[in-house]
DNA sequence: GTCAGTAAGTTACGATCCGATACCTACTGC
DNA sequence: GCAGTAGGTATCGGATCGTAACTTACTGAC
């Protein structure tokens, strides 16, 4: 993104550079029904390897969307919550679990239309 | 994604594969408000190659979100209008423009904030 | 007639990112 | 001292991304 280009300081590029991945979505979304340690968080979300949940997690702790709360017993355990911030967002993203809910069934056809014409 | 686990067949899945990607939802913006060409749309997007313009198009055109008419003028010229059901996701995808409007300042803060604590 | 230009891509290739697997630390219970 | 648990990090091969050059098919200027 050049720094002369008018859309180059837009708000949403910038948190579209955060925010459009799918495992940055799922983990707000898991977080927003309630507090998950690391681990609950890998099997909620599912598909996740741990270095793209840690890497994640590191990312939308540093964006104010989540907090993590290391507590010192043994072994540690390391609770992730959802931020006030964190929690407008995952409303906002919410509309999309929405609309992929009502409308998958549309686009699986219009993907298996396409794929039939000019096979 | 593992068809095994409960998750996997989730219709949020499918359609974050598609729409969590920083052009695709910059070229589904751009096409809500009026019909572009494609380097119109390379224009508007700003930032983004040919290649990923003309992969994202492509994807965007499968799953029924946009339509693609090319017009046998010299040189011949292509334009991409979005769908009825395009409209519906755009709509859905706008909410985040404007929460990032409303909140970029909050997370620039935050990221400024984590980076300086643990120099 | 040939040289530059335009629209809409495609190709080649290097850089970066992602995912699977293995490993690490610090402690517990057996 | 050996396996197990929580929360990671390290490594490496394959997929994806971005940059730059090339392609096709035609137009208008010289």
């Amino acid at each position: 993104m050049k720094p002369d280009h008018p859309e180059a300081d837009c708000p949403m590029i910038l948190i579209l550079e955060r925010v459009a991945n799918k495992w940055a979505v799922l983990v707000v979304a898991a977080l927003w029904k309630e507090t998950l340690r690391f681990n609950e968080l890998k099997r909620v979300v599912g598909g996740v390897s741990q270095k793209m949940l840690s890497q994640t997690l590191k990312a939308l702790e540093r964006d104010g969307l989540i907090t993590r709360k290391v507590t010192p017993t043994v072994p540690v355990t390391v609770e992730y919550t959802i931020t006030p911030l964190g929690k407008t967002l995952a409303q906002t993203m919410d509309a999309l679990r929405i609309w992929s809910a009502d409308h998958i069934g549309e686009v699986v056809a219009a993907r298996a239309a396409f794929d039939a014409r000019d096979i």
